[in-house]
DNA sequence: TATTGTTATACTCTATAACTATA
DNA sequence: TATAGTTATAGAGTATAACAATA
């Protein structure tokens, strides 16, 4: 159990945080959005899904996922096809440009965080990405139990 | 020196923790937004500012700074009065009623980082503010190395 | 002529609500 | 009647460019 002030630090880290988020997008190619990439480094990750499936992951309503989706779809980034199993959905898969794309992108992160990053070393970077794995896992089980508002 | 496979990762990571952001966010009062909260943070621990100086530390560019500002103006959580060196200035400062709004917002915040992470110990807790503090000083001078693109 | 800050405009991301098709 | 997904609309955040006042 931690201190208010400890807690207070986390959330302004968090504040603050987001001008690295938006560094890092803009170092994108014009037409592949944060968004859309982060949906396809998803589908990559876990393969075919429903839409529903990936709003969860994604954490934001499914209107907005519709809609990233929608955006990677009209670029052939995406493939989709109905589900079998149920009519109202369709089952979401990467397409091999959206492979193509995502390769090109991690080249571009790399770069740039190489470059940033590169006083960094091996075992501080993997803390980093374990810990914020772990934040989005607290906060997923926080929001898993506590929906019915 | 870290592997593109830990430098995707990250990049993957902050993409994420974006939905940390809005969980936190939601907590707040109603006419604090996320970003008015960060300005009041910023002139509560270095105290009186310039404009440009608060647009550096918030890592946004100066128009949008501005208009965050006068929001806060406008909700008597910042003074603002001449600069006495330079007339084209205004110097910033937290108002008595910016930190009550303040005092408050830290409260929501540990109430609610307290119930999603009570089961994280006070170091873990240290080691992530320490490299997220970290994260963005890289990120920080990397933007001042390199803005005369 | 350069700099500080403001305002106008446009674009991205997100949420809520209304709607459709199917279960 | 409930659920999966889409679309319309609104709101917050940011960037670029044009502008005013001062240095």
């Amino acid at each position: 159990m931690a201190e208010r002030k400890q807690y207070e630090e986390l959330a302004r880290q968090l504040g603050a945080i987001a001008a690295v988020r938006r560094d890092l997008g803009r170092t994108l190619p014009p037409e592949a959005s944060p968004a859309s990439v982060l949906v396809l480094a998803l589908l990559h990750e876990y393969g075919e899904m429903r839409m529903g499936k990936l709003a969860e992951l994604l954490a934001i309503d499914m209107s907005v996922t519709s809609r990233h989706v929608a955006y990677a779809a009209d670029r052939g980034w995406i493939d989709r096809h109905p589900d079998p199993l149920d009519k109202r959905s369709r089952l979401l898969r990467i397409s091999p440009r959206g492979d193509e794309l995502l390769e090109l992108v991690g080249t571009r992160y790399t770069e740039a965080l190489a470059t940033c990053l590169r006083d960094w070393s091996d075992e501080d970077l993997g803390s980093l990405i374990g810990l914020l794995a772990r934040l989005r896992e607290s906060f997923g089980d926080c929001r898993a139990r506590a929906p019915q508002a």
